[in-house]
Formats: structure tokens, sequence, C-alpha cells
DNA sequence: CGGGTCTTTGAAATAGATCAAAGGAAGTGG
DNA sequence: CCACTTCCTTTGATCTATTTCAAAGACCCG
């Protein structure tokens, strides 16, 4: 299944029919409210399950980021296939597992962290989704935002405005730099990590 | 295993060694700061699992609310019991799928809502928590808020100063009624769930 | 090269935090 | 049974981080 960029393929509240493996490209999965607030839960790429947080309804709505490449699991192969494999169903624990303690960050993000610490958190995690070799103890980790500042904005619960502004700080203070919208050099990983955890 | 009042028996970050279930009483869950930020990620109490967000350690801390009573099962027997009952693992992700879904709207609500939406969605969430006869259609619902203010606030990302304003904002417009600090009467259900999802 | 979209920057407004103090409830010991 | 203390909550006044409103700049693509 290939979803063209910003095609919405999962609508929240709907019927839960599917469980979805991201197979290449980036999906971004959000929630809204009645008014259009958006808040964007999680980014999903090459290897993420989506569908764990869906009873018989989906709770939340999801979006390619780019061009995306999905597999699409109905309910029912699901169970015939953990039927067949029972180490499958501890295997979907453990993910959900891992998801629930990303989302504790994610709730102390939102709810106790500065926009600074915010943003930090969030360039910190891009780092770590880097291949392990590219980054361990270089002085300086190089990458491309696949999002839009919106997106960003609607991840870390801040405006369009304060992600640019704090990321434009963060530029003059040396931390990072910037070229062309998408491309983040982190100058300094040690220093960002610690706002990132609050340290200053 | 008995816990008294205040007491904590997770420790955040410590290796996850045992999974826990509510018998009776309460529990909160949290994650720190370094500075003493503190960000509660739920509140537990009976039959409600703990330890779904642990992997090799726990990513959260654990404290009684009142005195809890609770059955606590070592990975490894965890482990034997899941051999023997293939469902129980079904069981269980399905628990932490059911808990996904509540982060998400914890995420929404800590990103995107205001103070009044917050307080207001935490008032629904405790109506619905009471046994189903007691509210369904009911003009009015009473309850016992059974924990300080202190840790609402740190549940919805606010102040103990916004937390009481709010509140008293709420009783002043005749939407609730506090008597004696705990007891909380919802005068308007309607109009709290109203608020709660923005729409006033 | 021009129009549209996204991003950055600036100025003003505001929701919520912080600081400060008063009010209430609950327990303690006389 | 009543001061007295302590802790928690409420209320008030002020402050500030972030939002909102507005406009200018950068980038993209036909």
């Amino acid at each position: 299944m290939t979803v063209p960029d910003g095609r919405s393929f999962i609508e929240e509240g709907s019927p839960a029919h599917d469980f979805f493996v991201v197979t290449d490209g980036r999906v971004k999965l959000f929630t809204l409210l009645p008014d259009g607030r958006r808040q964007i839960t999680g980014f999903a790429e090459g290897g993420d399950f989506l569908g764990l947080a869906a009873s018989t309804s989906y709770a939340f709505g999801a979006e390619a980021l780019g061009t995306a490449v999905l597999c699409r699991f109905p309910h029912a192969s699901m169970q015939r296939l953990t039927d067949r494999f029972p180490n499958l169903e501890h295997r979907l624990r453990q993910e959900a597992s891992r998801e629930l303690s990303l989302m504790q960050a994610r709730l102390t993000l939102l709810g106790r962290k500065t926009a600074r610490e915010r943003l930090a958190t969030f360039l910190m995690e891009r780092i770590h989704l880097l291949a392990p070799p590219c980054h361990a103890n270089a002085s300086q980790v190089e990458f491309d935002l696949p999002m839009p500042r919106t997106d960003i904005a609607d991840y870390l619960g801040l405006t369009i405005e304060t992600v640019s502004r704090v990321l434009s700080a963060f530029k003059r203070e040396g931390l990072i730099n910037i070229r062309g919208i998408t491309h983040i050099t982190i100058m300094q990983p040690e220093r960002i990590s610690a706002i990132a955890e609050g340290l200053e």
C-alpha cells in the first residue's frame, strides 16, 4: 500500500479493522480537537507498527509524511498469525510496552518542559533515530528534518512561531546550525542534551 | 503487599523485576525531571495493571495514594503464567493497547488544552471511573477526589494555584459544587463535558 | 521570473506561573 | 474541649513565557 504525501489513511475514531507496518517513508499520527487544534502523538518510520493504540476504533488519525509505503494486516489475518505463531503476541506486547514507555516521556515533555527543553528533546530524539555508529561520541551530528515546522509545533505542543524562534536562538548561541530549513547540524550535542533534561 | 500512604514502591529507572496489580486502594505513577518537576502519568486503582511501561527498567515511579494493596508478580513467574495460559499474553497486549489509547488523549490534553479544558476533562474522567449505573443520564454526579491538589496539578501539567482557581470558577459559574476540599458534585455534566472537548 | 507556500522576525496581548498572604481543616498536647 | 501548630487550599497581585497578530523573507516549482 503506497500512500502519497499528505494523504490521510487512518481516520481518528473510525472502526479499527487493520494493523499497519511502515515499510518505507514516514507517517505522522495525531489526534484532533473539534475546533481543529491538533496534537501529533508520534512519527513512525520504516519498521514501526501502527494500530497498537486501537481496540475497536482508532485512537488517532494517520497521514503520510512524504510518500510512504505500508503493509496492511486486517485484524482477522493478524489473529490467524498470532494463533500460528504465539511468539508474535509476545512481540506485539513488547512493542506496545516500548511505546508506552516513550509515551511517559512525552507526557513529561508536554506537561512540564519549557519550549527550549522541548525543542532540545526533539533534536535529541532525532539524533537517536540515526543509525548508532553515526553519532556515538561524535562532536557534531547532522541530519534532515523530514517534517515542516507545523508538525514539529503540533508534536511539541507549541506554535510554529515559538519553534522557529527557539531554533533561531539555538543557532544564535552556536548550539546548532541550520541550512535551508530542513538540514540541521548539532554543533554541541552535550549542551543540547543538557537543555533537554532541564539542566540549563 | 500493603503499601502505606505516600510510600514510594517503584523507583523510576530502577531495574524492572516485577509486574503489579492493584488490589485495593490507589496508586499514582509519575516521572521526574532532575530539578524536581513532576508529571503524574496516571492514577491506578483496583484491578489496574502496573508495569506494562517497563522493559528492562521502569519508565515511571509509583507511590501509594492512601493505603494501597498490590499483588506483585516477578517477571519470571509472569513468564511461567503466560507459557501456561497463552491467552494471558493477549490479555496483556489488550491492556497495553487500552493504556496506549488513553495516552493519546492525555497527550492532547497536555499539549493542546487550556486549563479549563484540562480540569473539565479531569472531572469527566473521574465520572467515568464511577460504576456505570450511578451517572448514566443523571443530571448530577457526586464523588470524592482521592488526591490532593498537588497531584491534580502534576497530572494536568498545571500549578496548584491554577487548579484551585479553575475549580473555584466552575463553582462560581454553578457548574460544580465543592464541599470540604474533596467532595465534588457535578451540577451540569453536559456543560463540563462540552468544556472538556473544547466546545466552550 | 512570478506566485504561492512555508518560515522567520517583530510587536502586542494573554494564559498561566510565580510570589505572597490569608483562610480552613486536621491533628496534638495540655 | 480548646488553643496551637502544621499543612493544604484559596485568593490576590504581579510577572513572564508563550501565543497571537502582523508583516517581511526565503524557498520552491512551474
